[in-house]
DNA sequence: CGTGCACATTGACACATATCTATGTATAGT
DNA sequence: ACTATACATAGATATGTGTCAATGTGCACG
Protein backbone atom coordinates (compact mmCIF):
# COMPACT_ATOMS: atom_id res chain seq x y z
CA UNK A 1 0.00 0.00 0.00
CA UNK A 2 1.84 3.47 -1.32
CA UNK A 3 1.27 6.93 0.00
CA UNK A 4 -1.29 7.66 -2.42
CA UNK A 5 -3.26 5.17 -1.41
CA UNK A 6 -3.08 5.73 2.15
CA UNK A 7 -4.20 9.58 1.46
CA UNK A 8 -7.27 8.53 -0.75
CA UNK A 9 -8.20 6.14 2.50
CA UNK A 10 -7.02 9.38 4.80
CA UNK A 11 -9.02 12.01 2.95
CA UNK A 12 -12.55 9.64 2.27
CA UNK A 13 -12.53 9.23 6.17
CA UNK A 14 -11.52 12.92 7.01
CA UNK A 15 -15.48 13.83 6.19
CA UNK A 16 -17.46 13.33 9.01
CA UNK A 17 -20.93 11.78 7.74
CA UNK A 18 -18.61 9.43 5.53
CA UNK A 19 -16.48 8.00 8.93
CA UNK A 20 -19.80 7.96 10.97
CA UNK A 21 -20.83 5.63 7.85
CA UNK A 22 -17.40 3.44 8.31
CA UNK A 23 -18.54 3.59 11.71
CA UNK A 24 -21.73 1.84 10.56
CA UNK A 25 -20.74 -0.53 8.44
CA UNK A 26 -18.43 -1.80 11.10
CA UNK A 27 -21.25 -3.45 13.06
CA UNK A 28 -22.25 -5.72 9.58
CA UNK A 29 -23.43 -4.65 6.62
CA UNK A 30 -25.84 -2.30 5.34
CA UNK A 31 -28.18 -1.00 2.17
CA UNK A 32 -28.23 2.69 1.07
CA UNK A 33 -32.03 3.31 1.97
CA UNK A 34 -30.57 2.08 5.45
CA UNK A 35 -27.57 4.26 6.28
CA UNK A 36 -29.76 7.19 4.50
CA UNK A 37 -32.33 7.00 7.47
CA UNK A 38 -30.06 7.74 10.04
CA UNK A 39 -28.52 10.76 8.25
CA UNK A 40 -29.72 14.09 7.90
CA UNK A 41 -28.78 14.47 4.09
CA UNK A 42 -30.14 13.92 0.96
CA UNK A 43 -29.63 10.87 -1.08
CA UNK A 44 -27.81 12.37 -3.80
CA UNK A 45 -24.97 13.33 -1.18
CA UNK A 46 -25.12 9.66 0.27
CA UNK A 47 -24.59 8.22 -3.07
CA UNK A 48 -21.67 10.79 -3.30
CA UNK A 49 -20.34 9.47 -0.37
CA UNK A 50 -20.45 5.85 -1.19
CA UNK A 51 -18.83 6.53 -4.40
CA UNK A 52 -15.83 7.94 -2.47
CA UNK A 53 -15.75 4.73 0.19
CA UNK A 54 -16.36 2.58 -2.39
CA UNK A 55 -13.69 4.04 -4.98
CA UNK A 56 -10.75 4.06 -2.49
CA UNK A 57 -11.02 0.83 -1.52
CA UNK A 58 -12.46 0.85 1.82
CA UNK A 59 -16.39 -0.31 1.24
CA UNK A 60 -17.73 -2.93 -0.94
CA UNK A 61 -20.57 -2.73 -2.79
CA UNK A 62 -22.87 -5.72 -3.51
CA UNK A 63 -25.96 -5.34 -5.51
CA UNK A 64 -29.07 -7.38 -5.16
CA UNK A 65 -32.30 -6.35 -7.10
CA UNK A 66 -32.60 -3.13 -6.78
CA UNK A 67 -30.56 -2.58 -3.24
CA UNK A 68 -27.17 -2.21 -2.87
CA UNK A 69 -25.13 -3.41 0.34
CA UNK A 70 -22.56 -2.06 1.65
CA UNK A 71 -19.92 -3.56 4.00
CA UNK A 72 -16.77 -2.84 4.63
CA UNK A 73 -13.29 -4.15 3.22
CA UNK A 74 -11.73 -5.49 5.74
CA UNK A 75 -8.53 -6.32 3.48
CA UNK A 76 -8.18 -2.52 2.88
CA UNK A 77 -8.56 -1.40 6.61
CA UNK A 78 -6.06 -4.28 7.71
CA UNK A 79 -3.60 -2.68 5.29
CA UNK A 80 -4.25 0.59 6.54
CA UNK A 81 -3.75 -0.26 10.27
CA UNK A 82 -0.33 -1.85 8.89
CA UNK A 83 0.31 1.49 7.13
CA UNK A 84 -0.22 3.63 10.40
CA UNK A 85 1.56 0.93 12.72
CA UNK A 86 4.25 1.01 10.51
CA UNK A 87 4.65 4.92 11.67
CA UNK A 88 5.08 4.16 15.56
CA UNK A 89 7.94 3.39 17.26
CA UNK A 90 10.39 3.10 14.49
CA UNK A 91 13.16 5.71 16.65
CA UNK A 92 13.16 7.35 19.55
CA UNK A 93 11.30 10.51 19.03
CA UNK A 94 13.74 12.48 20.33
CA UNK A 95 17.22 12.88 19.48
CA UNK A 96 17.86 16.27 19.85
CA UNK A 97 21.22 17.66 19.43
CA UNK A 98 21.92 20.21 16.64
CA UNK A 99 19.61 20.63 13.50
CA UNK A 100 18.74 17.27 12.92
CA UNK A 101 22.21 15.48 12.90
CA UNK B 1 -11.16 9.84 21.00
CA UNK B 2 -14.41 10.72 19.38
CA UNK B 3 -15.31 11.33 15.58
CA UNK B 4 -14.19 14.47 15.33
CA UNK B 5 -10.85 14.16 16.72
CA UNK B 6 -10.56 11.13 14.15
CA UNK B 7 -12.19 13.05 11.33
CA UNK B 8 -9.33 15.89 12.13
CA UNK B 9 -6.86 13.52 11.90
CA UNK B 10 -7.92 11.45 8.90
CA UNK B 11 -8.29 15.25 6.95
CA UNK B 12 -4.56 16.08 8.00
CA UNK B 13 -3.15 12.71 6.99
CA UNK B 14 -5.06 13.30 3.54
CA UNK B 15 -3.04 15.60 2.32
CA UNK B 16 -0.02 13.71 0.35
CA UNK B 17 2.82 16.46 1.28
CA UNK B 18 1.54 16.04 5.31
CA UNK B 19 1.41 12.44 4.85
CA UNK B 20 4.60 12.18 3.33
CA UNK B 21 6.65 14.84 6.57
CA UNK B 22 4.52 12.27 8.92
CA UNK B 23 6.42 9.39 7.29
CA UNK B 24 9.77 11.53 7.48
CA UNK B 25 9.09 12.47 11.39
CA UNK B 26 8.87 8.64 12.34
CA UNK B 27 11.89 8.38 11.56
CA UNK B 28 12.78 10.93 13.90
CA UNK B 29 12.41 14.20 15.43
CA UNK B 30 13.58 16.97 12.34
CA UNK B 31 13.25 20.47 12.50
CA UNK B 32 11.16 22.33 9.65
CA UNK B 33 14.18 23.83 7.35
CA UNK B 34 14.98 20.16 6.95
CA UNK B 35 11.90 19.33 6.09
CA UNK B 36 11.21 22.11 3.98
CA UNK B 37 14.55 20.72 2.27
CA UNK B 38 12.82 17.72 1.10
CA UNK B 39 9.79 19.12 -0.59
CA UNK B 40 9.06 21.11 -3.14
CA UNK B 41 6.76 23.56 -1.90
CA UNK B 42 7.63 27.42 0.02
CA UNK B 43 8.06 27.95 3.10
CA UNK B 44 4.53 29.43 4.19
CA UNK B 45 3.15 26.38 3.02
CA UNK B 46 5.14 24.05 4.76
CA UNK B 47 4.42 26.52 7.92
CA UNK B 48 0.54 26.18 7.32
CA UNK B 49 1.08 22.03 6.70
CA UNK B 50 2.84 22.02 10.20
CA UNK B 51 0.45 23.90 11.80
CA UNK B 52 -2.45 21.60 10.65
CA UNK B 53 -0.17 18.58 11.99
CA UNK B 54 -0.20 20.15 15.32
CA UNK B 55 -3.64 21.53 15.73
CA UNK B 56 -5.28 17.91 14.80
CA UNK B 57 -2.14 16.83 17.61
CA UNK B 58 0.16 14.70 15.56
CA UNK B 59 3.00 16.27 15.94
CA UNK B 60 5.00 17.77 18.50
CA UNK B 61 6.28 21.41 18.73
CA UNK B 62 9.53 21.98 20.37
CA UNK B 63 11.16 25.53 20.28
CA UNK B 64 15.02 25.86 20.85
CA UNK B 65 16.38 28.93 19.92
CA UNK B 66 14.98 29.52 16.30
CA UNK B 67 14.55 26.37 15.63
CA UNK B 68 11.12 24.18 15.51
CA UNK B 69 11.65 20.74 16.23
CA UNK B 70 8.97 18.88 14.47
CA UNK B 71 8.24 14.63 16.34
CA UNK B 72 5.10 12.52 16.07
CA UNK B 73 2.84 12.80 18.64
CA UNK B 74 3.08 8.37 20.20
CA UNK B 75 -0.41 8.95 22.24
CA UNK B 76 -2.39 10.62 19.12
CA UNK B 77 -1.28 7.99 17.29
CA UNK B 78 -1.77 4.86 19.13
CA UNK B 79 -5.28 6.08 20.09
CA UNK B 80 -5.86 6.62 16.22
CA UNK B 81 -4.92 2.88 16.15
CA UNK B 82 -7.18 1.99 18.28
CA UNK B 83 -9.94 3.41 16.95
CA UNK B 84 -8.91 1.55 13.21
CA UNK B 85 -8.46 -1.31 15.32
CA UNK B 86 -12.28 -0.82 16.40
CA UNK B 87 -13.84 -0.92 13.15
CA UNK B 88 -12.58 -4.29 12.09
CA UNK B 89 -14.08 -7.54 12.32
CA UNK B 90 -16.50 -6.37 15.10
CA UNK B 91 -19.23 -8.50 13.85
CA UNK B 92 -19.56 -11.27 10.17
CA UNK B 93 -19.68 -9.03 7.49
CA UNK B 94 -22.23 -10.44 5.22
CA UNK B 95 -25.48 -11.27 7.24
CA UNK B 96 -27.53 -11.22 4.18
CA UNK B 97 -31.18 -11.35 4.44
CA UNK B 98 -33.90 -8.94 3.38
CA UNK B 99 -32.96 -5.05 3.98
CA UNK B 100 -31.00 -4.71 6.86
CA UNK B 101 -32.99 -6.68 8.73
C1' DC C 1 -47.10 -1.51 -19.38
C1' DG C 2 -47.27 1.63 -15.88
C1' DT C 3 -46.01 2.77 -11.18
C1' DG C 4 -43.06 2.99 -7.31
C1' DC C 5 -38.65 2.38 -5.19
C1' DA C 6 -33.43 2.47 -4.87
C1' DC C 7 -29.85 4.59 -6.53
C1' DA C 8 -26.84 7.43 -9.99
C1' DT C 9 -25.84 11.58 -12.62
C1' DT C 10 -25.95 16.35 -13.65
C1' DG C 11 -25.50 21.01 -12.96
C1' DA C 12 -25.13 24.73 -9.54
C1' DC C 13 -23.42 26.96 -5.51
C1' DA C 14 -21.17 27.95 -1.15
C1' DC C 15 -17.35 27.03 1.32
C1' DA C 16 -12.78 24.98 2.36
C1' DT C 17 -8.09 24.33 1.18
C1' DA C 18 -3.45 24.25 -1.02
C1' DT C 19 -0.53 27.27 -2.83
C1' DC C 20 2.00 31.44 -3.75
C1' DT C 21 4.16 36.34 -3.02
C1' DA C 22 4.99 39.81 0.12
C1' DT C 23 5.84 41.06 4.54
C1' DG C 24 6.43 40.69 9.62
C1' DT C 25 8.80 38.75 13.89
C1' DA C 26 12.14 36.55 16.66
C1' DT C 27 16.70 34.83 17.41
C1' DA C 28 21.78 34.41 16.67
C1' DG C 29 26.10 36.02 15.19
C1' DT C 30 29.29 39.69 13.75
C1' DA D 1 23.19 48.10 15.22
C1' DC D 2 23.24 45.37 11.12
C1' DT D 3 22.57 41.14 8.79
C1' DA D 4 21.20 36.49 8.11
C1' DT D 5 18.29 32.70 9.28
C1' DA D 6 13.95 30.30 10.78
C1' DC D 7 9.46 30.68 10.95
C1' DA D 8 4.64 33.07 11.02
C1' DT D 9 1.01 35.96 9.09
C1' DA D 10 -1.73 38.32 5.54
C1' DG D 11 -3.82 38.59 1.32
C1' DA D 12 -4.81 36.66 -3.21
C1' DT D 13 -6.12 32.93 -6.19
C1' DA D 14 -7.14 28.59 -8.23
C1' DT D 15 -8.90 24.31 -7.32
C1' DG D 16 -11.36 20.88 -4.56
C1' DT D 17 -15.37 19.40 -1.90
C1' DG D 18 -19.93 18.90 0.37
C1' DT D 19 -24.38 19.80 -0.52
C1' DC D 20 -28.84 20.17 -2.87
C1' DA D 21 -32.73 20.16 -6.51
C1' DA D 22 -33.79 18.19 -10.70
C1' DT D 23 -33.56 14.47 -13.57
C1' DG D 24 -32.21 9.87 -15.35
C1' DT D 25 -31.80 4.66 -14.90
C1' DG D 26 -32.57 0.01 -13.54
C1' DC D 27 -35.44 -3.26 -11.15
C1' DA D 28 -39.69 -5.38 -9.11
C1' DC D 29 -44.43 -5.97 -8.90
C1' DG D 30 -49.28 -5.72 -9.93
Amino acid sequence: MNSMDVASICKALGDTNRLEIVQMLSDGEKCGCKILERFDISQPTLSHHMKTLVECGLVNDRKEGKWHYYSLNCETLTNYKTFIDGLIGVKGQTDKGGCCF
